[in-house]
DNA sequence: TGACGATGTATCGAGCCGATACATCGGAGC
DNA sequence: GCTCCGATGTATCGGCTCGATACATCGTCA
């Protein structure tokens, strides 16, 4: 999962450890926590080994911040790297449908074919929407057996999860007629497109068991 | 974080791991997802050597479902257990404030008193505020930089963010004014009391650093 | 009888996190 | 000119957690 977020930040520029933190950080929103130190550099180091990215010491003048000694790696995506990332796109498991792993997909949609957006849309719904369902039942059932704190809790839970499937329905009218994700309460005056992907191939696509 | 959730349901009744597993699932609602048993049994086995819970054989008569053979493991909490229980639902860190932490924090807190109660929710409060923040920030200043994909994340994610601190607020205000979570859209018929905690003792506490 | 799914205990490899260490840089304040 | 400090930057370690896997028992339905 890091490892198509890496890849995808990558494809945009060639970025160092700390720079490719914090884009991680804001790019991929509320669903996926910024990511430690601890996990981005040994993960750096495998896709290295992969060769999916190479290591270039950033002695290029084009960016002078840094003036000597101690030098600040830059990473860069490779020829392979792309087409690693190009398959990691259209490729969906069950990682790709919880908040992590959705997160990052959606996070590149606008690098993705259509067929694989509205896959991974309705794939997210479904497990939502199982999520949903079992907070119904104990709302429903066991309401008498959990205390007024644990049933506040649920019912949160349950709003949360309403509130998605909505979103995600949208999202996926949307995307069926072709549509870029337009400004929902934004009324107008936001022309909204340049982003808007071509058709392209939709060469279909099952998840892999 | 899972100690206290265990200490915790092991206090309301004696269980294996699987029953266990189940009611982490059911109770501890959307911010914790459900638990694997690669992280139950080494947890329960550090518990065990700590000396909080104990195992017992399930040889009971008053527990019938085993008939023989594989004897199925029923843990219970100790006097030290309790006692441990009751520290670590008073002490705070950060933990306590990310969505595993509170959640789990937030489930017995029919068994909490009324400060730390006030300070948890404050304290998760400052925490979505600050996302929230971060989250209008990039929004406002780098929108122009973002994909229409990217740009439609980051807003459904400030929604979010908006909806749980007004959840919060509500909570905090019927905590100030001493009253349970009522139903806030279960207009009326709801009896919503019994569970309601005596004022108790509230000897003040401050996060440790 | 035998297949199946729910119940149940347990471990392993790999990923990920928080804490920590160390080093450089630009500026604020003295 | 000096020092402190926060932002920038690279890197590792121990420990927690997950998903996959293995194995065994039970009731049930065909």
């Amino acid at each position: 999962m890091l490892e198509l977020a890496i890849l995808g930040l990558l494809q945009e520029a060639p970025m160092h450890g700390y720079e490719l933190r914090k884009e991680l950080a804001t790019k991929l929103g509320t669903l996926r926590a910024a990511i430690s130190y601890g996990t981005l550099y040994p993960t750096l180091k495998r896709l290295k080994l992969a060769g999916w990215i190479s290591e270039a010491e950033a002695n290029s003048d084009i960016i002078p911040p840094l003036t000597s000694k101690r030098g600040r790696v830059v990473y860069k995506i490779t020829a392979d790297g792309k087409e690693r990332f190009a398959d990691l796109l259209t490729q969906t498991g069950p990682e790709t449908y919880d908040d992590a792993g959705f997160g990052v997909h959606f996070t590149f949609f606008s690098r993705t074919d259509q067929a694989t957006r509205l896959r991974i849309l309705e794939g997210r719904r479904r497990r939502i929407e199982e999520r949903r369902e079992g907070l119904r039942e104990i709302l429903a059932r066991a309401a008498d057996r959990l205390d007024a704190y644990t049933l506040e809790l649920q019912r949160h839970g349950l709003d949360a999860c309403e509130r998605e499937v909505r979103w995600l329905e949208e999202l996926i009218t949307n995307e069926r007629s072709g549509r870029t994700p337009a400004g929902r309460n934004r009324a107008a005056g936001t022309p909204a497109a340049e982003t808007a992907p071509p058709p392209e191939t939709p060469r279909p696509h099952q998840d892999r068991p």
